[in-house]
DNA sequence: CTGAAAGCGCTTACAG
DNA sequence: CTGAAAGCGCTTACAG
């Protein structure tokens, strides 16, 4: 490919010329910008995205670290988070870079990304690449809380524990005293401030519940979350204890609903139901529509993103963020007789 | 950030040694590798991305080129595309660039990304991006035919047309005479392929399909896509004549069986529907089980960055690759008496 | 308004 | 096994 060497010799100008055409950095004229310009459409030339980052030290593109699940799903609260991402980088001229890489040990193999900032989702319990990236100088905004807590570092979050309390006390509330609870995998911190939440929930009305109604998805064991949802509920309904079902997404909600269908339970009249979930749009058209909670994974990925931006122009900038989850009543929870 | 001169002196070595360490490239003798790691990590040095891509010409980025519609959601398809995109290029240690911005129209703003090669969505007719990125000498890659045709452009692509034909003989076998087709958007080339094979399919048959019966999605009418198949349904049954209804996703047969529901119409019994979609795990789940065409967008995914992978190691290679679509039969289609 | 030259942080023949 | 130096393709003070 032509180059800034070849224009600038071809127009018979300096490279600082024809770089100043192209990034009207600085006033050049007419005659000259013109010449410029056509000498640069002859030659097909555009300019070198990667020799320009280099020499500004900056390259317009924010990182977005992902685990990649075994089976290369992303959930639907990743793909709304990612949309509020892309959207909120592009309205100001970002580009995003995936990376879903699996993480080397070898640090040797841990290369900066050419990114001016990183969005990183899960972070887990001690997170060695907190430090890293802080290392690197790299503006960095978690999507879920660092863990140890620290003021230092910005991130946003649902604040997953209340969400589960106040659902809890809403089953409770309705007169339910036993529930099945179909949470994510318990590897994910949600996971876990979802359960201690529930608990306390019912701890509070001295009630408590027993290990086998709280379960959790195993990748190995279920091809999909509806599938999780309609074989949790195919084989435990009758066996265990309960009268209100909790999944952790809608998804899972709906093999749960199919479950009760070919079992002949009435939902919500034998049974209720109500997902820790966030698309809406699929509740809505689901029959009876889903009680559900919205998370605003869309929003969780505008405000990282942002703040993202704002870190990037001003790296002392620390900003920690809880978005409200709020519940959503719809027809799939009914109070007990 | 420490760069590769600070590690250089303050190890005592060359540069040439410092990156062979990391590259290993050549071999380092034992003793200076741990002496230059030891220095590395002490002064928090990680190498440049940015700086060795210019070097070697290569930044192990694909860019993935999409449009971001002003509502900024992306499609179930869209969606599953870019997992099969993700997962190819994750295994082959790629990463992801995504890039929705807006086109500026100005060439000046056309820099080069800082990638490898890029996968272009939905290309349009005559599409000048096509051409610029041949002039870059940038391997590239087309999800959806090129138009008009070019023997040496890659791409990959469901056959639209042939699909659509295929459901329309598959209905007019079922006995069905007259159909209320809900496409896609008017301005994709997928909705003027898909109404042009229904058509055939009917012409064939001395039938045809009048152009009321015929409807696009528009943006500006429909909150959602289920919203879009619930009005249609409500705002044309007993007025259009049909006992059929094809819709462009399984998204909006949600709205259309929503709306079936709330009009006490039996599906199947009053009325067929099936959708040009692609989540089947969608189509499972709903009740009645959604007969739906499975478009693979993961395996389009796949194959494009596989393509494209191929063509980044050797630029003469030309592959033009049609994945079948193919026709799932669940319960949502029934023969006329 | 324009040019010459140093610099961004790496890699890689060429020598030894 | 290691070093010195040129080069990747831009930008940007400094001068004029």
């Amino acid at each position: 490919m032509a180059t800034i060497d070849d224009v600038a010799k071809h127009a018979g100008v300096s490279k600082g010329t024809v770089s100043s055409v192209f990034s009207k950095k600085r006033p050049i004229s007419q005659a000259v910008t013109e010449r410029v310009l056509s000498v640069a459409r002859e030659l097909g030339y555009y300019p070198n995205h990667v020799a320009r980052s280099l020499a500004i030290k900056k390259t317009m593109i924010a990182g977005l670290k992902m685990p990649i699940s075994k089976d290369g799903v992303m959930s639907q609260f990743e793909i709304q988070m990612i949309n509020g991402v892309i959207r909120e980088c592009s309205r100001h001229g970002y580009r995003v870079l995936l990376d879903t890489l699996p993480e080397h040990d070898d640090p040797r193999q841990f290369s900066s990304d050419p990114v001016d900032g990183v969005i990183m989702l899960n972070p887990r319990k001690n997170d060695a690449r907190i430090e890293r990236y802080s290392q690197m100088g790299i503006p960095l905004v978690l999507v879920g809380r660092p863990d140890p807590m620290d003021p230092t570092i910005s991130y946003v979050d649902n604040d997953n524990k209340l969400m589960a309390y106040q659902v809890g006390n809403y089953l409770l509330q309705l007169g339910h005293r036993s529930v099945l609870f179909l949470n994510a995998s318990a590897d994910m911190t949600v996971s876990a401030d979802r359960q201690s939440g529930l608990t306390e929930a019912f701890n509070e009305q001295g009630l408590s519940i027993p290990p086998e109604n709280l379960v959790n998805f195993l990748r190995k064991l279920h091809v999909s979350v509806s599938d999780y949802g309609y074989h949790s509920l195919m084989n435990t309904y009758g066996k265990l204890n309960y009268t209100a079902v909790i999944t952790d997404t809608d998804r899972v909600a709906l093999g749960v609903l199919r479950a009760a269908r070919e079992l002949g339970i009435d939902v919500p009249g034998d049974l209720s139901v109500i997902a820790l979930s966030n698309d809406a749009t699929l509740a809505q058209e689901m029959s009876p529509k889903l009680t559900s909670v919205e998370l605003s994974a869309e929003v969780l990925g505008t405000q990282a993103a942002s703040i993202l931006i704002q870190k990037m122009n001003d790296a002392s900038i620390v900003k920690q963020h809880v978005v409200d989850a709020k519940l959503v009543y719809r027809e799939t929870c009914r109070s007990l007789p």
